[in-house]
DNA sequence: TTTTATTTTTAGGCAAGACTAAATCTTTGT
DNA sequence: ACAAAGATTTAGTCTTGCCTAAAAATAAAA
């Protein structure tokens, strides 16, 4: 039985599952309507929660219990428009705080997601209100993801690609850096890739992208190529 | 056996318990040295934490195996040296974003507690730090409640009296606000008794204080007059 | 189609931290 | 001093969210 009119609140494991079916129902090119994403699988849950398949199992019965996941047992799951609104508003914390670290308290921008990820069950909708006045209602936070606006709605996507599937020559912006690991956020840091940073491919080969930045060139493993999402010089405009 | 080398993180609600094993144990004046507090009841916890007292037994057990306090069944509980320090570990987290949040983000100084009783616990030490600089290092909330240095000292105090406890006729500032139920502070904020604020004693009465401030007259209930500590004006000097 | 490999679920447990009810200590009143 | 009252602790449950091991379902391969 649904119990449509949800105003229990979410355990912090709650809102973390349903932010990471969002996430992982959604293309590369990060979350959208919710008719568009994919149903998930529980093993690919358990690798992101760093939790066992059995864990994730039991938690997904409580949430499709909940009228959160529409869950059918062997096939993954998927959100409900109510679990799909909790998640936008978990990543809307999580994006907010990420911003706000890093432009008003000074935050490296790949220093910001560890953090975020604490706090983003523990503020309030005031606090939410607050930082995202100050920050002037942004549409998109430090490394690139768009932040849901207090309604939920996402802001329009620009026709981005990866790095990793340019073909030579090509000039760009670093539009969004996709990853969440400290190491590969270091080291793009390090290199000057962060959001807003020019950069053409001189060539794809086996073991990535040749790049250059600036007057340095780099080889961009594929593992990193494939998560900077580049938007390129001159191309589609919508207007 | 006591586990002195402690660096096993504690929970929510542990770190809670001892804070307020340290607000309970000092006096009015708030936390001093930990050789002044005096020993706490399981009762006045219970009632403090919203809890049973059978769950704080419990508790005070677990605190105790990991040498965090001194419990000895029947007879109250206190911190010990490393209890302490957690204690006012809890406690700068909690002032500094109560001070944070009144400064930076534009919060009313009666609004910021529940909020910073949340995030208290889930702000890393990074953040401590960058809100500490941000604010200046500030040696007092916006209750004029005193906030722990980096290295766990307290600010020198000053000598203050409960406003229920003066003599008619005198004048001094708001020194603290030491309440945090809503109800009072709302009321406290709308009629401008706020740290800083001057005001004069007019007289005591069996109801309550009766006071002027600016060129307003009010009657303050016993249990408001308690709560207010002023700072009496050409009171004892310090140098 | 049948076997094999993989994924997922079931079953049974554990640790935190709360609760209730019952037992036991301490204090207090006379 | 002693019994009643009040406070505290013990004993046993419950819920949440995780775990492991074993069973079952699906998918892949022969």
């Amino acid at each position: 039985m649904h119990k449509l009119t949800n105003r229990t609140p979410l355990s912090e494991a709650q809102e973390d599952y349903l932010k990471q079916v969002l996430l992982l129902g959604s293309g590369g090119e990060g979350p959208g309507r919710l008719e568009d994403t994919h149903p998930v699988s529980t093993q690919s849950l358990a690798d992101q929660m760093q939790v066992k398949p059995a864990s994730v199992t039991g938690m997904l019965k409580k949430l499709a219990a909940l009228g959160l996941v529409e869950y059918e047992a062997y096939r993954g799951v998927r959100l409900t428009e109510a679990g799909y609104r909790v998640a936008l508003e978990v990543l809307r914390h999580h994006r907010l705080i990420e911003a706000y670290l890093h432009e008003a308290l000074g935050y490296g921008w790949e220093e910001v997601h560890a953090e975020a990820e604490k706090l983003e069950h523990h503020i309030s909708e005031a606090f939410e209100e607050r930082i995202a006045e100050w920050l002037g209602h942004p549409s998109h936070d430090p490394h690139g993801d768009a932040i849901p606006s207090a309604t939920l709605e996402l802001p329009p996507t620009t026709p981005n690609r990866r790095l990793s599937a340019l073909e030579h020559g090509v000039r760009g912006l670093v539009a969004r850096v996709a990853t969440q690991d400290q190491d590969s956020l270091n080291l793009l840091a390090h290199l000057g890739l962060k959001p807003g940073a020019a950069l053409q491919l001189l060539e794809q080969v086996a073991e990535g992208s040749r790049i250059q930045v600036g007057k340095e060139r780099y080889l961009l493993p594929m593992s990193l190529a494939q998560v900077l999402w580049v938007h390129l010089e001159g191309g589609p405009h919508d207007g």
